[in-house]
DNA sequence: CTTGACTCTATAGTGAACTTCAGGGTTTAT
DNA sequence: ATAAACCCTGAAGTTCACTATAGAGTCAAG
């Protein structure tokens, strides 16, 4: 068992932060001890993790919720969430191609960089902002 | 060329997002008639296209700016701008990796759903948040 | 030549995601 | 048993990225 302030050493997130995700229901209410302070186990460190990559990721809290839900809500019907993980599967994949795209302009241009002298253009918007891509 | 109008319908930014934009130094201040009416040329569209983009994984406009430099600033030696681009590229290839976890753990769970039944756990977290992954 | 759509600047307001603060109780090490 | 370090709640404040508003000038069609 952990204080809040050992999980918020762990995870790199601090106590206030939790404190907010707990308020905003991203992480469930933890148990208490009787002088009402929280007592969390590893899953919390977990899930601490997992937002705080999805967070980098560019989504929203509100859109990390939908995803955590994924797991833990069993009063949801296999239909719904496979509906939901369907979506966000889609949204990962778009990311993902997105990331791709900008990964290999970037390659290209590092790759063409002599390293030495001045430049005056690393075209990094090329193939990767224009709206044919 | 275009007006501001146009290149906010164009790329599906808000006029009032690009002026501020600008304001940013994410655009480059754009040639003006007489009248003081901004006038822009296609890649200002590109730009716009690849802020958008960018921000949907997750980088701030900051980072995004520091990318865009990446091509435009000629006072850059090109070392620099190689340390910068690979910097990056790293930043890129991290994101690509986690999203590849969740996509994984997703599928997983998309696959395993029968599509009826209720479920009670579908483990998102697994392969993803753990502190091992 | 006027009317409606568009543009300008400057400033104020908004929502999301924290962060800080005030005022107080709890734990732990000495 | 007392000081340092930790925890509590509730509310206010901050930052980022917009979004809206006010008041005024410009452009294009009929």
């Amino acid at each position: 068992m952990y204080s809040i302030g050992q999980i918020a050493k762990e995870s790199g997130i601090s106590v206030e932060t939790i404190r907010y995700y707990e308020k905003e229901g991203l992480l469930e209410k933890p148990q208490r001890r009787e002088s009402g302070y929280r007592q969390y186990n590893g899953d919390a460190i977990d899930r601490l993790f997992f937002i705080q990559q999805a967070k980098e990721l560019g989504f929203s809290l509100k859109e990390i919720d939908e995803l955590l839900s994924i797991k833990s809500d069993t009063n949801t019907v296999c239909n719904d969430v496979k509906h939901l993980a369907e979506d966000k599967l889609n949204d990962i994949g778009n990311k993902i191609k997105i990331l791709r795209r900008m990964e290999k302009s970037l390659k290209k241009l590092v790759d063409a960089c002599p390293g030495k002298a001045p430049i005056s253009d690393c075209p990094i918007l090329d193939s990767l902002g224009k709206r044919s891509a």
